[in-house]
DNA sequence: TCAAATTTGCAAATGATTCGCAAATCAAGG
DNA sequence: CCTTGATTTGCGAATCATTTGCAAATTTGA
């Protein structure tokens, strides 16, 4: 899809590089990417070309009415589930036993092929889990 | 939130429970409704808020730029977990012993907890694996 | 260094979603 | 059934993110 390697471009992959797991809106991108010589069709354009080759995720955060982008195209990503809290935002990765076995469930039981760097799986994450227990006491 | 029951509620209740697993954006369930008495305005605010009262999920498809929402408060729905097909776009059930093992599997290994009304697998379905396999010989 | 292909910035266009407000509808009680 | 206060609606205007057209700038490979 890409050919030409931009300014831009590289800085977009640079940020999300060293920002592996962040959930970001396309604007937020270019304000952390803080160069203002970039614009932000240049943003749109590169996150849209970054999901068309699978690289990104794009989705809306159950609540939100924005627009996130997560890249999943960097080594510690590839191939890992993506736990999403609902609470505090962070991401986790399942962990690849636990994430293998499902894939192996859902297609052995349904004939369905899991695309893990499409799916974000919802829910409460450990500390947020804690915390909700203690301010209930 | 919710406290009175209205024409155009009942009319977006009435085509989800018609639709089970429909995934549709805001102006097509207006569409289908095919009422011209009820505005898209008011679509929006009681799609807004059955998201708000946790019974309808609202995403991206990936690849596209409109938002679906689709019905998870009906009882065909409840506690299921969805699978998403990429390339037809039909949602299915993740069959409640798979579902069970991945919540028991995040919960145990992570300490997550799995929110199944939110979350949608993504992948390729059974019917769409044997096409594409046909397809390529 | 040159030319063709690609990408960019800008500003304008698009399109979905939200919002304000007066009018219509709803639920509950008398 | 009426009446009344609370809620919801429809309308049209306002927002706001995203896309697009086009000329200029950048990139790549020869």
């Amino acid at each position: 899809m890409s050919k030409y390697v931009t300014k831009q471009r590289k800085a977009l992959l640079n940020f999300f590089s060293n920002h592996p797991d962040e959930q970001i809106s396309a604007k937020e991108t270019l304000e952390n990417i803080g160069d203002d010589t970039i614009s932000l069709s240049a943003i749109y354009r590169n996150l849209a070309a970054l999901e068309n080759d699978g690289l990104l995720k794009k989705f809306i955060k159950p609540g939100s009415r924005d627009v996130y982008y997560q890249f999943t195209g960097s080594e510690q990503c590839v191939g890992h589930l993506h736990l999403s809290c609902k609470k505090c935002g962070h991401t986790f990765h399942l962990n690849s036993e636990s994430a293998g076995k499902l894939e192996n469930d859902i297609r052995n039981s349904d004939g369905f092929t899991l695309d893990k760097s499409e799916t974000v799986i919802y829910g409460i994450c450990k500390d947020c889990n804690k915390n909700m227990e203690t301010n209930k006491l």
